[in-house]
DNA sequence: CGCAAATGTCAGTATATACTATCGCAACTT
DNA sequence: AAGTTGCGATAGTATATACTGACATTTGCG
């Protein structure tokens, strides 16, 4: 799991995958969205790949990605329920507190 | 925004979130909780703050901190967003992707 | 087979960062 | 005022990692 988060940490990486979420792309395709190397996006797509968050298809000599949703919701699981547990209660709490301030206050709607 | 992102990767720091999450607490006793020094959790508690994902107030000698709701909130309002656009319609891409393969053979373009 | 195209792998490098040690600062205590 | 407590800031170090360049591999074509 923190290797899927250690992939979408990196802006690249999320770059990427915002590429090949509505579409299938070859590396090279991929690589030519970017100012680096296509070794560079190799690298960093293998990392995808192993975090799970992409798909690998080989047509010929090409390879082929796309985002892997399954991979995608595993991680937004976790992260939600990282914080959900007690994101609602401090979210009250905050409420509450900006109800107090805005009592004497106009009040709108 | 990627300073919040970077900032819950560090798993030191996810741990450290998920301590002021139910309750304030000073840096001294933060810092007990790891067998790092308590300068290195001064400076997580820095980055957690600059992140906006903790808030800091001062008692006396003493600085407390605790999650920062609204931070949370935003970060996660922001992965949802990256990844909920199209999450949906690519699980769909896949399941039929799946039962045309069990179907019958691979057809290309 | 020989060559080209598309891509991955590996070594080396540059930069980021998590940590420690030392120091500095503010607030209390005596 | 002087000492103590609780912290943060900074410099230096060790490790992680994003990148490039060189090379290897697989596939397709003549």
């Amino acid at each position: 799991m923190q290797a899927a988060i250690d992939a979408i940490v990196e802006p690249r990486r999320r770059e990427i995958l915002c590429l090949v979420r509505d579409q299938e792309l070859a590396a090279g395709r991929i690589a030519a969205h970017f100012d680096v190397t296509r070794q560079a996006v190799s690298q960093h797509l293998r990392i995808l790949y192993d975090a799970g968050l992409v798909s690998e298809r080989r047509d010929g000599t090409r390879r082929i990605y796309r985002a892997r949703p399954e991979g995608l919701a595993e991680l937004r699981a976790f992260l939600d329920q990282f914080w959900s547990e007690r994101l609602e209660a401090l979210k009250s709490e905050v409420e509450a507190e900006q109800r107090r301030r805005t009592d004497d206050a106009d009040r709108k709607q």
